[in-house]
DNA sequence: ATAATTTCTGGGAACGCTCCCATGAAATGG
DNA sequence: CCATTTCATGGGAGCGTTCCCAGAAATTAT
């Protein structure tokens, strides 16, 4: 077959015309007589022409292309922000190039090159849990690549950030156990280093405040997130002498697995210990009972965020605001918590 | 700030020497002075070099990316079979580029154009339901632009195809509920229009068949894999004169969808009725009782599937084989089909 | 009819890189 | 000591666009 690309210098020579023109005519540019430009789409349509973006984004510098950083895809949160940011970006005409960290510090900094490389015009960003160095965010910022933080925000930098509000759903998840009567809530917590994790926690205690509840030291307990453990902490709870008689997990794959565990221990769920969790992912609704849980807009913080981006990859960067978006929680009641 | 991107020129101005030398050096060419490449490379380094793929790209005429076109997000099995790519396309040094056609054929059109107009290398495809037309991928053969087919794919076009085998896994899956002693199985099975749907309603008859169960139309529903309608189906099948004992679902969602139907109507599962999917989606495991189901090796299908397409791209086409990959199901056992 | 404006088109630089070809210097050989 | 090969480098075309700057042609104003 032939693999020359049809180009407009090809139509341009069929038509004895300019490439000037050609060029004109398919963008849409005013100046260019009707006759002329429809003659250049016919012939651009029966060549079978494609305009050679990777040409288009040289000349212009730029890719119509955002990045987005994510630590994970294990987890089904991280590929829905994706799709309500691709959504958003697709209608301005931007495509999506996406990596994933792996919860690494090294591969983030490679990430981070990979979009500075392919020149993307702005970039998403949920950090990995160990990033502490910001050096390869600051780039962005040296180059004028407009950057927003999402979920796992930087606070060292300064950017837009879309979070949701950690605080006021483990405000109301620590709530509403308390309202049904719990007085031992255990509080599985994420990690110090996550600002989340800092924030469901500080909810938590507030809550307690408010009702005059103590707070306990022994019911709180921060781990790493990883799963394996949870059955480690779930038994230390359970065998303390004054067991919880509810939990609140930092997120819904800890309070799942709090859920199996308490289970196989034959504890009666929520009547012996209700169990809370935040993020009401995909199967939070399916296992028996259903998980009690603080809902967060997944969606749509990859819709907010993308479009956050875009305004300020529209506007001069003279005028980016490090505006902070924080989306509402709603809690999902379920039998986790609540004999229905 | 400077808006000015650091290029090769300005390297080799400060150097002093010509930018094809900094090329050189940049690129690893093995003829240029190793001092020189040194100062070159410690230059760049200093001056927050980042190499222009833009650039790269067009000189080179191939964008280093591949594409890929799936028909939805909202299961996690695409998402899933996307990191699988991503993670061979990464080994590469390949981007991947990803379009969702939303199930509409329109849609899956206008991601072929995008994939044209950045010359992605080669193209990952399932397609949508409704895609019957197929002209928009006949491009990308005329452009020479490698392709494959996996999960829903096209016998249409001469291209490798990754699938699962559908029939075994069905075969299995029926099978198994004959073996458990089921008399009356119902399959709810997915649109015709799919190949995997009639595979997996072929492997479902063959085992009954094989078994010398006779196949009774009645209890073979075929649907439009919305989730909405299952209900209705599931009461059709339970208001029977003669009820299923058993249902193989084309699915997990469908066969979930349907476990909590059958829940509301009171029967015992798997005593009174026994349920199998198809897929071990996440959640299949969570819900109680957990779903027995078709294991697919998703996360291999996207592998294998970006491997067999790097090696179309590195191959001259008149080598390429449109060869058919296979993967192996695996029945997984939970307590829907079988008491533990 | 001539001047001033508007409309349309062509030419060519620029985007940042790769890669081929040429060239001069150093190294090798007879 | 000169011819040949090797090595390191420079020069410049090419990738396919966009976009600015000139002109030519057509239109309007004077």
């Amino acid at each position: 077959m032939k693999r020359h690309q049809v180009t407009i210098i090809d139509i341009a020579r069929k038509l004895n015309i300019s490439k000037s023109t050609v060029s004109r005519a398919l963008t849409g540019h005013p100046s260019v007589r009707p006759e002329t430009r429809q003659s250049v789409m016919d012939l651009a349509e029966s060549m079978d022409y494609q305009r050679n973006m990777l040409a288009i984004n040289l000349s212009s510098s730029q890719s119509k292309t955002i990045g987005i950083i994510v630590p994970e895809f294990v987890t089904s949160f991280f590929p829905i922000v994706i799709m309500g940011a691709q959504e958003i970006a697709a209608e301005a005409g931007y495509s999506v190039l996406i990596c994933q960290s792996n919860e690494t510090y090294e591969t983030e900094v490679v990430n981070a090159r990979v979009m500075l490389a392919n020149r993307v015009d702005g970039v998403l960003i949920s950090m990995t849990r160990e990033t502490k160095n910001f050096a390869h965010f600051e780039i962005f910022k040296r180059k004028g690549i407009p950057m927003v933080f999402f979920n796992r925000v930087c606070h060292e930098i300064e950017a837009p950030k879309v979070v949701v509000d950690d605080y006021e759903g483990a405000f109301k998840a620590t709530e509403h156990l308390i309202f049904s009567g719990k007085e031992r809530i255990a509080h599985l917590a994420g990690p110090p280093s996550l600002y989340i994790s800092r924030k469901r926690l500080e909810g938590y205690k507030d809550a307690l405040r408010k009702h005059k509840r103590p707070i306990i030291d022994e019911l709180i307990i921060s781990y790493d997130l990883n799963l394996e453990n949870v059955k480690i902490y779930i038994k230390y709870l359970l065998d303390l002498p004054q067991p919880p008689d509810a939990l609140f997990a930092v997120n819904d794959p800890t309070a799942i697995e709090a859920l199996k565990v308490i289970r196989e221990h034959g504890l009666k769920i929520p009547e012996q210990i209700a169990v809370v969790g935040f993020s009401n992912d995909y199967g939070s609704a399916l296992i028996e009972p259903g998980l009690t849980t603080v809902a967060q807009p997944t969606r749509d913080i990859g819709r907010v965020s993308a479009q956050l981006l875009l305004d300020q990859i529209n506007t001069d960067s003279s005028f980016w605001k490090p505006i902070t978006r924080v989306l509402k929680t709603e809690l999902i009641i379920r039998g986790s918590s609540q004999r229905g």
